[in-house]
DNA sequence: GCGTTCTATGATCTAAGGATCATAGATTTA
DNA sequence: TAAATCTATGATCCTTAGATCATAGAACGC
């Protein structure tokens, strides 16, 4: 679980991944975030190039963050090579 | 310098140091990007809510990538209270 | 101070996101 | 396995990012 995100997909998967962990469905971060349920699924999805605006929306929604940092060799979702 | 995004504005602001401390104008980063210098701008300046795929596309120009964390009580350009 | 380089920005056009309506299909649970 | 809930997606409208042309104005070097 170490939330590195290179594409709009890994910020699909992230968002899912934080949404569930948090027991939320689409329908209720949406409303959190002020946005509609299809757009989240869109987002999760990637099947749009969402807008960075309505990203930071929902990561509000979710008490997460950014952090901007160097490339690290670990590509998201790998795990091994952490050891 | 920790690197926290929260905003569309904080991101162009963490774009725009990320690229100067590299040494590349926005003509420069705009190319490796395989965009626009005036997008960089748009970004840069925040004058445009852009695409996600945009930034991300910016972030690999300059080596970078996102990490998403649980959000922390600073903010966004916060130096003091790490100590 | 002058010239060069860099950044901001006007305008037009196209592609696409999100708002909004609705529902089929998937998933979960009792 | 039937009922309840959740997610994916069709269609339309409006707005806007980015592509693309260009240039004025700011910043920096000599």
């Amino acid at each position: 679980m170490d939330q590195i995100a290179r594409t709009t997909q890994d910020i699909g998967t992230v968002l899912r991944n934080a949404r569930k962990a948090q027991g939320l469905t689409q329908g209720e971060l949406a409303a959190r975030a002020g946005v509609w349920q299809r757009t989240v699924s869109n987002i999760e999805t990637s099947s749009s190039g969402a807008k960075l605006e309505t990203v930071f929306d929902l990561l509000a929604a979710l008490d997460l963050e950014l952090r901007i940092v160097p490339r690290s060799k670990m590509k998201p979702g790998d795990l091994e090579d952490i050891f």
